[in-house]
DNA sequence: TGGACAACCGTTATCTCG
DNA sequence: CGAGATAACGGTTGTCCA
């Protein structure tokens, strides 16, 4: 609705990756990073892509640390205990598992999660006001840090433990990976990495 | 204060499998 | 061919800096 688009539509490819995109952005992230700019990222990795379609790829499914599929029970009862507590804030859910993105968490929850809890809810309590955990009201205003409420949540974690801002730089000057990726921010939405210039963060 | 950017999340498109 | 799973897109929000 009147909005411009993030790039050009004519100018950049869409759709499904083709595996030699797959190699070039890897290659291409593994060896300098997203050079903390995501949108002149993908001219110099010789893609025609939008350089929030390359973001996108990499965080999703390019990541070395990424898993796919193969939900546990464990896992399921994380999102289901954050989901309750958090409401939709994927990423803050996604943030808490290890190996899983918001993309994920997301897709899992609204293809199996949601119905599964439908399900049994409609078997054991047809009463209309315990069907779906009302999901807590949303914060986005960041003025609280969101992790702070997860410990008190009492859920089981798959994580040893939530991670820290401090855990992210340290993770950041060990791993080149981690130090590109940002694949952990949402945790730090409201408190996040200062950004080093031009909008980009430190990470 | 507005532009640029990353992050986020809802929705849609595409793929896969029965 | 339809349903389910997954990948990608579109639009919004929050933060930073000039």
């Amino acid at each position: 609705m009147g909005r411009t688009p993030c790039c050009d539509r004519a100018a950049v490819k869409r759709g499904p990756w083709s595996p030699e995109e797959d190699e070039a952005l890897r290659s291409y992230v593994q060896r300098h990073g997203s050079g903390g700019n995501w949108i002149a990222m993908p001219k110099k990795a010789g893609l025609k892509r939008c350089g929030k379609s390359c973001r996108l790829r990499w965080l999703n499914y390019l990541r070395p640390d990424i898993r796919h599929g193969g939900f546990t029970a464990e896992e399921d009862a994380v999102i289901l205990s954050l989901y309750t507590q958090l409401g939709s804030k994927w990423s803050l859910i996604a943030s808490q598992m290890e190996g899983r993105t918001d993309n994920d968490v997301k897709n899992h929850w609204n293809t199996k999660l949601k119905k599964r809890l439908l399900a049994a809810a409609g078997t054991f309590s047809p009463a209309p006001h315990a069907r779906v955990p009302a999901p807590a009201p949303a914060f986005r205003t960041g003025h609280v840090s969101p992790l702070s409420l997860v410990p008190s949540v009492g859920i089981p974690t798959v994580k040893n433990r939530a991670y820290t801002y401090d855990d992210f730089l340290g993770a950041g000057a060990r791993d080149p990976f981690a130090a590109a990726d940002g694949s952990t921010s949402g945790a730090f939405r409201g408190c996040r990495p200062p950004m080093v210039h031009g909008g980009q963060r430190a990470q």
